[in-house]
DNA sequence: CGCAAAAGTTACGTTTACGTAAACTATATG
DNA sequence: CATATAGTTTACGTAAACGTAACTTTTGCG
């Protein structure tokens, strides 16, 4: 099993030590210790990798925890926890298809108002060729 | 054209009225004024549905500000500006297109507990059912 | 061994995006 | 006309997510 270190981890997805240390306060992650130095395991290091992924998304950190642990590997066998995660599974999972609905309509919008800036720049050149051309 | 009062955009989108006052500080909305009264065009509902969906999709104010100004039907007309405003566009769609698999990743995962969650709990429905065998 | 580099704790500061309370004004309606 | 209703400004408050400074401890190395 790696083991990484604080600045490893921070240089790995630029972000400061300080970062790393508040979700450890947040309980996203867990490091060991080796005396008073943080040790990050593989688990630390993929818990972080959804953290900022989450973050990417614009989740806040209480609700990444929640999906999160959600994905952990000790899957609950109570069949009620089992019932309630699909539930909770089902929710953000239409969350994230709206956001991908947002995303779909914004990427439209940017396209027709990038078609309109191009077609813009080329009747300017043309009209500057036309002109270009009066001049021989 | 039509107008709309402060109540009647902010019931519309679920947000308080000092929501909407703010984005006004910011710059975001220019409603006209009826003596002290604030009046919301279009323009302003349009601006106000933007600057929602950009916050749902995590990015700020600040960030939402610069992409609705894209949008904005008063395009330049100087070409420098124009490639200038196509360079931007390049920019927030890769951004949009690294959510987008963001999401497909996390998506991915989702499905995959998900299964997991299922498969555990048709496991101990036919456990339980054998057992109701033995008692035939 | 001495000392810089890296790690840590503590605690106050900062930015963003509003919430909330107080105190005032305009409009309408029974 | 009194009063309820919607609107306004002003200004301090707050939660989230870290930044930053100050000071201490630990560790690698010439």
């Amino acid at each position: 099993m790696a083991n990484y270190s604080i600045q490893h981890l921070s240089k790995l997805y630029e972000i400061t030590p300080r970062t790393i240390r508040f979700y450890e306060d947040k309980g996203i992650i867990n490091p060991e210790r080796q005396g008073v130095t943080r040790i990050f395991s593989e688990r630390d290091k993929v818990r972080l990798e959804l953290t900022l992924r989450g973050r990417r998304l614009g989740f806040s950190l209480d609700e990444i925890v929640e999906i999160i642990d959600m994905y952990d590997p000790d899957q609950p066998d109570d069949p009620q926890q089992l019932l309630h995660l699909c539930t909770k599974i089902r929710e953000h999972r239409s969350l994230l298809i709206n956001k991908i609905n947002d995303i779909h309509d914004t990427l439209k919008i940017m396209d027709e108002v990038e078609q309109k800036a191009i077609e813009s720049l080329q009747d300017q050149h043309s009209t500057f060729s036309e002109h270009a051309n009066t001049l021989n």
